[in-house]
RNA sequence: GCUGAUAUAGCUCAGUCGGUAGAGCGCAUCCUUGGUAAGGAUGAGGUCGCCGGUUCGAAUCCGGCUAUCAGCUCCA
């Protein structure tokens, strides 16, 4: 595949940038094809994306639908079979701006004034059409060969929600239409894992208009699972010196107008409600809890670290448009936890932080992840606490420490909460963008503005530093992301439903029954199939809707022999064994978090 | 919240031109007692998201609302 660079050269595309040449060639072709169709069109950004292109679009009044994407895919066939060569040149930038004036392109004469005085202002055109682009691009349109429009949407110019909403077309391009259709499989098989789907599908959970939304509910299958991942965190922590507490889901305003939340996030809380003259809200996070137990006391330095940990109900008021499942919700229960140390202790503390994701990622089989030093923008005055000393070593310290560490990780500007930098620990989800799992905050700020002190070896009274730090990061959304990544099949350790018993025929049933309670005394969940049906449908039922990791057959050979025939899930293969026996490979692979 | 789309039985979906609804799975009852991925029969389930309008008549056309989905913005 050849491409044609901005200085107008022709080489052989290095493989590498291939599909983004062909992408972003698709968004131009695109384009002409709209603005064949609607000639009032004025074009913004268009670049390729992860797996195809999209280009925002200012159509003045016309409101485009889902049923235009097929006339302007055609459109773009007939583009692509003109065989069109795309050619480039340069102008001088008052010629640029000119150029584009002429046509109307507003947007892209704002951009040209976004650029350096120096830069080189480069245009591609193929036919009539002609696109501000820095390239490359295909040398001709007959090179798109797979291409496909999947949606319409909508996008702020320049991504900011005070300017204009213009209109977003979406579509995906490869090399060839077995790629293509490869895409469309992968896409069919994402919205058959999406966490939404499964926790329905498999009763885990459930959300009712009445209750509200963004309030979803969690049932008995989803609790026990949620149940053990709570227990398996908390035990965790406790090992390692936390203490648990347990705080009220309200608070006062001035509670928050201290920590300095109500200033920064009170949009995203739900309103204060006045009693007795009194304000209170629904808490949206732990911070200030904690800081007034820590406070409840004096400390001595011997005291220090002071890690106070909760599985906390939150609530926020997010935006409606931004709920999804239990992965965001407007109620959720944090795996919070702060940590009260004295500046020397910092590098400890954070490294434990770290192994302890480690180690939890590990038991969990997580491996798809990346980590993020998350800093302040500092042209940013409104939403960061203003002290840029504190800043400075805060946002070093942590970075230092991260190094020491060995931890890769990429650092992002404006990303920080508004009391300190972060280290998030981020995933993909089936469906939708990138989000946080873990994190680990380093704050100076939080307890200078609650005037905590600890007594320290030379009698002074000094202030703490806190971390902050979510390991499951919400339990909600580690269980979207563990019915995502399990597709519902979990390990047996945390299963809602361990064994299932399916008797042959009522012959089998009370032995069935007998095993059953056996098992739920010896603590494993089970369950006794005593429906009338055939034992290829119970074993079909208990595959494909339980997910469930061991099923037992019992027919008469097994009551005769005092046996069990145990079918596994990761093989479907059977083998025989004692009671004794399958307690012991249960307890086995769940000590083993298999 | 913004832009667009969608809303029919518990689930997945069909429903033509406006004449008050169908299928499969699931559920209930009965028959069947069957050995490793769906045995058979019968039956019950829906004010077609909600409110209003047009019409002799609305699941269907129009308006408003609500919820859901995709994307954008946001996420302490």
């Amino acid at each position: 595949m050849k491409i044609i660079y901005n200085d107008g050269h022709v080489a052989e595309c290095p493989e590498e940038l291939e599909l983004e040449v062909l992408r972003h060639s698709g968004a131009h072709i695109m384009a002409q094809a709209v603005k064949r169709l609607y000639p009032q069109a004025h074009f913004a950004y268009g670049p390729a994306t992860e797996k195809g292109f999209h280009y925002d679009i200012d159509l003045g009044d016309v409101k485009l639908t889902d049923e235009d994407l097929p006339a302007i895919e055609k459109e773009m066939q007939k583009i692509v079979k003109e065989n069109l060569p795309f050619k480039v040149y340069p102008l001088p930038r008052a010629e640029a701006i000119q150029l584009m004036k002429d046509r109307g392109e507003i947007y892209k004469v704002e951009h040209i004034d976004d650029l350096p005085e120096d830069a080189v202002i480069t245009f591609y055109q193929q036919g009539d059409y002609i696109d501000m682009c820095v390239g490359p691009h295909l040398t001709y349109t007959k090179a798109l060969k797979a291409f496909k429009l999947t949606a319409l949407s909508g996008a702020y110019w320049k991504n900011d929600q005070k300017n204009k909403m213009l209109t977003r077309l979406n579509g995906v391009a490869f090399r060839t239409q077995d790629e293509l259709k490869e895409y469309e499989r992968q896409v069919e098989e994402a919205k058959a894992r999406d966490h939404r789907k499964i926790g329905r599908d498999m009763q885990l959970f459930m959300t009712d208009d009445l209750i509200g939304k963004g309030l979803p509910m969690f049932l008995p299958r989803g609790y026990t699972l949620w149940r053990e991942l709570e227990n398996y965190i908390r035990d965790k922590e406790l090992r390692l010196g936390y203490q648990h507490v347990m705080t009220p889901c309200v608070g006062t305003v001035d509670l928050y107008r201290t920590s300095g939340h109500w200033d920064h996030y009170k949009a995203n809380m739900f309103p204060a409600m006045e009693v007795e003259g009194e304000s209170f809200v629904l808490r949206p996070m732990n911070c200030p809890h904690h800081m007034m137990i820590y406070a409840n006391r004096l400390h001595s330095y011997r005291d220090l670290p002071i890690r106070i940990g909760e599985i906390a109900h939150d609530f926020r008021f997010e935006p409606s448009g931004t709920l999804k499942g239990i992965e965001r919700g407007r109620h959720f229960c944090q795996n919070d936890a702060h940590l009260f140390v004295t500046p020397e202790q910092i590098k400890d503390e954070v490294s434990s932080v770290v192994n302890l994701i480690k180690e939890v990622y590990r038991d969990f089989h997580i491996t798809d992840y990346r980590c993020v030093l998350s800093l302040r923008d500092p042209e940013d005055k409104v939403k960061y606490h203003q002290d840029d000393a504190m800043w400075e070593k805060a946002e070093s310290a942590l970075r230092e420490v991260l190094r020491e560490l060995n931890i890769q990780f990429t650092e992002e500007i404006g990303e920080a909460a508004f009391y300190g930098p972060k280290l998030d620990v981020n995933v993909k989800p089936a469906i939708g963008a990138e989000y946080t799992l873990s994190t680990c905050q380093l704050d100076f700020c939080l307890p200078a503005k609650f005037n905590l002190k600890y007594i320290d070896k030379d009698g002074e009274e000094k202030t703490p530093v806190v971390l902050h730090r979510a390991i499951l990061g919400s339990i909600d959304r580690f269980m979207a992301y563990l019915i995502e990544e399990t597709k519902g099949a979990f390990p047996l350790w945390v299963a809602p439903l361990q064994v299932k018993v399916l008797p042959v025929s009522d012959k089998s049933m009370e032995y069935a029954a007998q095993i059953t309670e056996e098992l739920l005394d010896r603590g494993f969940r089970a369950e006794l199939d005593e429906r009338n049906e055939k034992i290829g449908y119970k074993i079909r039922y208990a595959r494909q809707e339980d997910k469930v990791p061991y099923m037992l057959i019992i027919g008469e050979k097994e009551v005769t022999e005092h046996t069990l025939s145990v079918r596994e899930r990761a093989t479907d293969q059977t083998a025989v064994m004692t009671m004794d026996e399958f307690a012991a490979k249960l307890q086995q692979e769940i000590r083993d978090k298999q």
